[in-house]
DNA sequence: CTGATTGCAAATGCTTTGCACGCCA
DNA sequence: TGGCGTGCAAAGCATTTGCAATCAG
């Protein structure tokens, strides 16, 4: 699989007369070690702990490339922050759920969905060329407990959660 | 209507605690003058615009204000720019397409979107809160013409477009 | 009066860019 | 060898914030 990616990379690169280079392998090992959303700032440091010596810049001009190369997905989780999404070659047309609670991130597809965007869309007048779904929701427990089980965690990871300001 | 919006944000001032200001009155009344969606930096220019000499400080200070008393709605448009809609109010769940070629923004609403939304949150074990779809399409008319009906006027205007970067 | 609000300018945070050097094809 | 890619530091941009003055209740 992360094989399958390097080629689909190299394919890429050769069709669009670049070039191929260690940091351009580094980063899209280190995205597709695992799949993770991640946010440019974290990305840079998974390098640097992996020993990758690529800077700032070179991850940023990496990231639009891959984007450009269909292999990673920006994706909008409502907290402001550029994230990107290494699942969508697997999953080309899943959504996003957000715990407002905790900023937990559920991905989920559904094919109803999908056929009804599609219908819409087509309804309007135009042809689908991508969907970005984003929903927001509170874990059921909270009612009970009063806290998402995930939110001391969350906190304790220091991430951003959805609703607060930039 | 705009009658009603003043009032509804003196009353979710009140609650707060908060004080009526002129700034914040003229904020409301340019927003409200029509339905389009506005970047922070639009509002300020239509402000200048209309004598207003409230400062770009206040406008985003505001803009904050108003999307906490649920006056208006932050929407993401794919463009990297933070844009806010007017007319969550009238259509509390409404959605955005976005057209890819020339930007253009329709606004539609579909009661089996909402139910369908409703039904996916849920069986994932969640309660739902809120919903953000965007829909990138190109118009009908592309496949023709080749070229959006739109896109020169969108030019004109130098509006960013979906897929370019910031 | 008291504290919320404003305007200004400085600070922030993320991202992009100019440039000289290095390296792939 | 030609020119794409990289690292660095500086520049850009949108947004936030500290602070003193101002204003609403």
């Amino acid at each position: 699989m992360e094989h399958d990616i390097r080629e689909r990379l190299d394919a890429f690169i050769k069709k669009k007369g670049l070039r191929k280079t260690s940091q351009r392998d580094e980063i899209v090992d280190i995205i597709f070690a695992n799949d993770e959303h991640f946010t440019p700032d974290e990305l840079f440091d998974r390098l640097r702990s992996a020993g990758s010596r690529a800077s700032r810049a070179t991850v940023y001009r990496t990231l639009s490339l891959l984007s450009e190369a269909n292999l990673i997905h920006e994706i909008d989780l409502g907290d402001g922050q550029t994230t990107y999404d290494p699942n969508f070659i697997d999953r080309p047309t899943h959504n996003h759920l957000v715990c407002v609670d905790c900023g937990k991130v559920v991905e989920f597809e559904d094919d109803h969905l999908d056929l009804l965007n599609d219908c819409v869309t087509r309804r309007l007048g135009y042809r689908p060329v991508s969907q970005n779904l984003r929903i927001e929701a509170a874990c059921e427990k909270l009612r009970n407990t009063g806290g998402c089980p995930d939110l001391l965690q969350a906190r304790l990871n220091g991430k951003r959660l959805p609703n607060r300001k930039k």
